[in-house]
DNA sequence: CTGAAAGCGCTTACAG
DNA sequence: CTGAAAGCGCTTACAG
């Protein structure tokens, strides 16, 4: 079908490790003649270079993969931004699988293909892994990444927020203009990043030895529909004077159903949302966020994922509190 | 490194002809004391295929390409899902590239990314190739499809809504509202996307004898930024009492500067958006929405490309009015 | 600066 | 049911 580096060699009249060498750039293995008259013939075959055997004869790769989750939260866009800037920055390509949140046969699914596909690294973003499947994730040697999961209290690599500061920062916001009185929505206890922004919250209302009623944590899988259904939860009269929704969404649940009640945001609910993404800035009034690093999530996950040096390390991405019309 | 079938071969003592077969599943020609053998040898030496030999010797590939935007707008996502699932119905994988909107570069280098891999078909979401980089995605014959861009007028496979009638039925929505004086915001004039959309407008209004301002056409691209600035230019009063916009984004700045302007929506201004994408049900009010079925299109198109017959066939995937609180 | 040769890990007619 | 052999398209020591 396409022309191989052989009918170019032959049109050429060399060899074809000449012709590799040439195309390859492998500088001082040819003399400029020889190039000029095989880069042209190459462009009139419309010579392409075919990966897999090009893979597999030097036994390495250039692409990285991406596993994700399949209901994905809006924010993943951003990491992956990153990831795709930081991958072109080092000529790589990216190969994206999705993966459900709780579904192991995907999970494996999608590690077999890389794994088998033999990629540079692997950046796992926003999932948890079941044990057999991070099992066979190291066996196969390849370098891999957690990206916005702090799994496992850090024994693996990863790169994510603070989720302890999260909470905590989102609370102290709060709790400095004026509110005691402060609930927790939509947040997965089940997982780490849910427990540790809870351990955060709590950690900054005691500290102001302010109470904490157990049904002001609502659980949720941080999604638009918990947000409405917990604020449905607490109900026309709220106890509590202020919120934090566990994602942007989650946080617009809340913020729509209290609006549904008439109840004044921020003037009788305060609202602070976890994430920060441009959801945040778009709806009225706009909300106050815990903004996450997102992008930086990504880029700087691609970069640790290729330093070798670097392969054990978890490092944390910045929080910043946005303050907008919500609080 | 990791275990080849030459070492399964050893350890089972057979040939690498019979490990295999085995392990292609290649029924009939192995016994099922060698196949259970060779299976638990390959299972405890961890073995994975390496793709990258068996698509040099099979000369085939299960891997799609899909190159999209990276300043992309929120509905690729749902295209992007429609495609993984029906890729992971075939037992493909998917890669996926960014391309800057209008980078030819990076367009060129996406390309041969998925040439030089031997792709087995290539997908374009929302973007427009330049013609040299059309001309290269043609001659590596490789099955490709547009998703999301009915350009150059249908000459090319593609799958996408019918944008004239979008258009069309934006405006005959309003117009059967008893709205006579509309305008048509942040839509990218210098596309078929965009021109086709305007002459269904200009149709619908042309029809009942409405005339058209020049005024009231505001040129965009399709973001909340150029909404909110196109509702700036129609100004406090404006002369329109409805409003369509190019995308759900553009449509919600549009309402978000209508609500700055203290604009009554839908009362003194109604607004319909183009997308119909979540983020029309998660402001207030919600969104009347041209809605498109982008999942369908992933589905759909990723069907159609692996269809050898249907190749060169390009089709529309259905659209609908959903009618909310902005009208 | 160039070529012949070996080999990457697999698949598949061909012959038995 | 199984093995020996050829070959997919490329790269790279080795020898000149």
């Amino acid at each position: 079908m396409s022309a191989t580096i052989k009918d170019i060699a032959e049109a050429a009249g060399v060899s074809a490790a000449t012709v590799s060498r040439v195309l390859g750039n492998k500088e001082g293995f040819y003399s400029q003649s020889t190039a000029t008259r095989v880069r042209k013939i190459a462009a009139s075959l419309d010579y392409e270079k075919n990966t897999s055997a090009v893979e597999l004869v030097t036994q390495k790769s250039h692409v990285i993969g991406v596993i994700i989750s399949a209901t994905k939260t809006n924010f993943s866009d951003k990491i992956i931004e990153g990831i795709h800037a930081e991958a072109i920055r080092h000529g790589l390509s990216v190969i994206m699988l999705y993966a459900g949140q709780n579904d192991p046969q995907l999970q494996e699914q999608a590690l077999r293909t890389l794994i088998e596909r033999a990629v540079k690294g692997i950046l796992v973003v926003a999932i948890e892994l079941t044990d057999k499947n991070l099992a066979l994730l190291q066996d196969s040697q390849i370098p891999y990444r957690f990206l916005s999961t702090s799994y496992n209290s850090n024994k693996l690599p990863s790169i994510a927020s603070d989720d302890y500061q999260i909470g905590y920062q989102a609370t102290r916001h709060l709790i400095e203009r004026g509110h005691r009185k402060i609930g927790l929505v939509a947040m997965d206890t089940s997982g780490h990043i849910g427990q540790q922004r809870v351990a955060g919250y709590r950690a900054a209302m005691i500290q102001e030895a302010l109470p904490v009623k157990d049904e002001w944590v609502k659980v949720g899988m941080y999604t638009y529909e918990d947000g409405i259904k917990a604020m449905q939860a607490f109900g026309q009269q709220p106890e509590v004077t202020a919120i934090i929704g566990a994602s942007d969404l989650a946080a617009i649940g809340v913020l729509n159903q209290a609006m549904q009640y008439d109840i004044q945001v921020p003037k009788q609910l305060a609202i602070v949302s976890i994430d920060g993404t441009y959801l945040a800035r778009i709806v009225r009034p706009q909300l106050t966020t815990v903004t996450q690093a997102f992008y930086e999530m990504g880029t700087l996950g691609t970069q640790m994922l290729l330093d070798q040096t670097q392969q054990t390390i978890s490092q944390f991405t910045p929080i910043k509190i946005e303050t907008r019309q919500s609080t």
